[in-house]
DNA sequence: CTGGATCCCTCACGATACTG
DNA sequence: CAGTATCGTGAGGGATCCAG
């Protein structure tokens, strides 16, 4: 019984072990704004079946990337974490998800886009060059998920839900992704109406400046 | 029919798509050093089924991450060589390998070590700036795998086969990854017999400084 | 010999229902 | 809320076979 292995004696081979089945880097990607309960989880990732998310919280937590922790009174329950050898998976991730969101076309009729696909997003298009010596709080909506990001001198916070205080507000959808990749500039963003704004139009250039998608190399086969 | 999507508009998820099925990522690393034939992918992966091995390179093929080339006479015969985009996943396939690397525990009983994982293995442990100022080359014995590596001056040049003008042969097994791993000084493994060396040892000392695997963070279950 | 295609079997995955 | 139980399907594993 050699089986689910790979058979070689390679850290590619031993990472795809631990990390490499199905599900398990969304799991893990949902993790990395932070811990999360079961019912997370499976709300960040509607198609999972619960036998398969339950299989990969058990395997992820032998393979000493995530911990299951039980909170203490009062607010009960369990959540999982990243440990810290799963955080060092961060990068891994979000380059990966740099690389695919420069083939990604249009979505898919079943495609949603979840918080913390959002959050990570974030994360993987920001450039800290791009944001030197910017001090700015941006808040953007795409359907009912509501996230915001502070960036200040070359750093960025992103977070869950709404802010108050944000100097824009950005509503769009998916035509966030084209304007991250310099297909659609934001004056025709605004202009077809693709993206509406609350606040100072001209943020949605430095928006577009800091967090950005490279475009791919060659001609790239665009799903269907 | 929405099947073996993951349902999410995610670069991460679309990559996962693309490059996530089991042994895409494998072939991928393979496919690193250099186009391959049919033949040379079934060797350095010796436990994958011939029909996976037809039907990865077909959907790697349609997701342009790697194309299919017929060489012209007199060669004859097929290659597979990675894309411009495909190309751009070494960086993620380096440093995922690294990650794993690092909680490689006792190699199994069926695990080989081939020559393609070995070369990656190589860049993906290469230090640059411990190799500033430094010239020098080495050949690589694992078993009937052999390769060698050529750094000058903070770059790498890795390939398969002897070097014979080497200035240390290193003939070793898979005490090659404490050694790596700084769990086993350079002293010791001479001593014990674990690598055996051709040329200059203090070379030995140089070769751990410029290929090096970090250590895991904290506590990591090593598997059994 | 290269470059695959075909067949069959098994097990992981997917969907749904159900429980502490 | 946090999973387990059950069961059908399809992808992966392994051996074999076929065309150029």
């Amino acid at each position: 019984m050699t089986s689910r292995t790979y058979g070689q004696f390679c850290g590619l081979a031993h990472a795809l072990e631990l990390v490499g089945e199905r599900w398990a880097l969304l799991v893990v990607r949902d993790l990395i704004p932070g811990p999360k309960r079961f019912t997370d989880l499976r709300n960040g990732l509607p198609r999972i079946p619960t036998n398969v998310l339950s299989a990969r919280l058990k395997e992820l937590e032998g393979a000493g990337v995530i911990r299951r922790r039980v909170l203490p009174r009062p607010l009960g329950g369990v959540v999982y974490e990243l440990t810290d050898y799963g955080s060092e998976l961060e990068d891994v991730v979000l380059r990966l998800g740099l690389w695919g969101a420069r083939s990604l076309g249009q979505p898919r009729p079943e495609d949603v886009v979840t918080t913390d696909s959002l959050l990570v997003a974030l994360r993987a298009t920001f450039r800290r060059e791009a944001a030197r010596g910017l001090r700015v709080r941006y808040e953007l909506r795409l359907g009912d998920v509501v996230v915001h990001a502070r960036i200040d001198h070359g750093t960025l916070q992103a977070a869950a839900g709404p802010l108050p205080e944000a100097d824009l507000v950005i509503e769009t959808g998916p035509a966030l992704r084209a304007l991250l990749a310099g297909e659609l500039r934001p004056s025709e963003a605004i202009e077809s109406g693709s993206v509406r704004l609350t606040g100072d139009p001209d943020l949605l250039t430095r928006f577009v400046e800091v967090f950005h998608i490279p475009p791919p190399p060659a001609p790239v086969a665009l799903p269907a």
